[in-house]
DNA sequence: TCAAGTACACTTGTATACAAGTATTATAAT
DNA sequence: ATTATAATACTTGTATACAAGTGTACTTGA
């Protein structure tokens, strides 16, 4: 079970950080996690006095809190919105839209040195559960997705998964936090699943991606949505190519 | 022909803003119009300087800018990006993409009120022609597919929205200015385009909704991408709902 | 002439100060 | 007791100051 510690998010990943920064990642982590209660009104003071740092970082943090829909910016004071049940389908809304969009580029595009790069990351993955570091698990799994969202080169893309990125994180480092004290096992069906998403890229078999999408994805949310349909559509659609 | 201006983004748009804002929605129409060519270097202080602010308002504008791909953040001073053909291709992307995802809710929703809506909002833009206004007409055009997307209340796909708006909105203030003064029969078309997009809402018809989409993008930029398919798949690949 | 080092100008990130505005609380009048 | 008004303790947005770091240009040495 999770101890008690300061900071929530990984101190490791803050060493050439600013202070900013700093406030925003924590900040994030402590409202994900449901620490810091949803309907809470955060005032750039106090923050501010509660970190020991000034208001200018704090006001930088909650900008970006509020660009990522986790707190509502209003005149006075920031309510904490939090992560609802709606949210949640909502986040998988956008992240298997952006997905799907990817592997159709990547079904048109050479993928050899992208594969390769995703067994490097899936090697990772594995010693870090060797040696149950979870929060290594968990960069290693953000980073697998971000590569194959890199790989394509979208600058727009890319802007989404930006905003996205960073709850996505925090989502999996207390999912993962937690299964690895509690379900160790799950973590094998964890890998097989990335397997799975890199011989999809592979062989560039849609249906093996969607599927591989799907499970990994409710590996971190229970949530299905009726967005379902929306891969049918890319799946299918994707026979009468035209170029 | 444009006369010149001391500022591009419509002051009056502004009369509530802070200094921060300001400064964000004037340097992006510059930059977007190339009046700040791409590859220029941006500075804090000459920035604050040119606009007779301090530097706090500018940091925020450049943070915002940044987030929206058209600067880089960089060590010394921010490096103006600009929009490439390419990004115009990127943003097109991005639009299909959510807007095609709005359709698909809508299909499934009720639409009466947002019809009707969309109708008010398109009699506006009729008057805004008729006076030659090619502010007000901007400004009712994003508000028209602002509209459609907000209807849906997905509050990702409206951040992704939030994300692409200011940009859209300053190419489509530039292109609707050049317009209005050397095109001006343009404009009949765009209408009747509209009028389509609110015909395929009502009807709840795919095929028109695509089609009406296309001509309307196609309106403020050239390019067409390879993303066609997508719609493609949207559109075909709903045959098979599953709800 | 060229290399290495040093000084300077300019950068960011953070702290602090202040003005203007807003909610809340206390006070006063009926 | 209730309402109107005034004092207060907040809030945000902006300006300014300063420390630490980075690149440039100049000087100094050979």
């Amino acid at each position: 079970m999770a101890e008690s510690r300061e900071f929530l998010y990984p101190v490791k990943w803050l060493s050439k950080a600013s202070a900013g920064d700093r406030v925003t990642s924590e900040l994030r982590m402590r409202i994900i996690s449901g620490m810091i209660e949803s309907g809470t009104i955060l005032s750039e003071n106090k923050i501010a006095a509660d970190f020991g740092v000034s208001r200018s970082p704090v006001r930088e943090a909650l900008k970006i809190l509020a660009s990522e829909n986790i707190i509502r910016l209003e005149r006075m004071g920031a309510v904490v919105i939090g992560l609802t049940e709606r949210k949640y389908a909502e986040i998988y809304d956008v992240r298997i839209l952006i997905e799907t969009f990817v592997f159709e580029r990547l079904v048109r595009a050479a993928t050899d040195e992208l594969v390769m790069e995703l067994s490097k990351i899936l090697e990772m993955m594995k010693i870090s559960i060797k040696y149950s570091d979870a929060d290594e698990f968990s960069y290693q799994d953000v980073l697998f997705h971000e590569t194959i969202i890199r790989s394509i080169n979208h600058s727009y893309i890319l802007m989404i998964w930006d905003n996205l990125k960073p709850v996505m994180e925090s989502l999996i480092l207390l999912s993962m936090r937690h299964r690895i004290s509690e379900k160790y096992e799950d973590f094998t069906r964890v890998i097989n699943n990335h397997q799975l998403y890199i011989d999809a890229i592979k062989t560039k078999d849609r249906e093996l991606m969607i599927k591989s999408l799907h499970v990994n994805f409710d590996d971190v949310q229970e949530k299905v949505e009726d967005l379902w349909m929306a891969q049918q559509m890319l799946s299918k659609g994707v026979g009468q190519e035209n170029d």
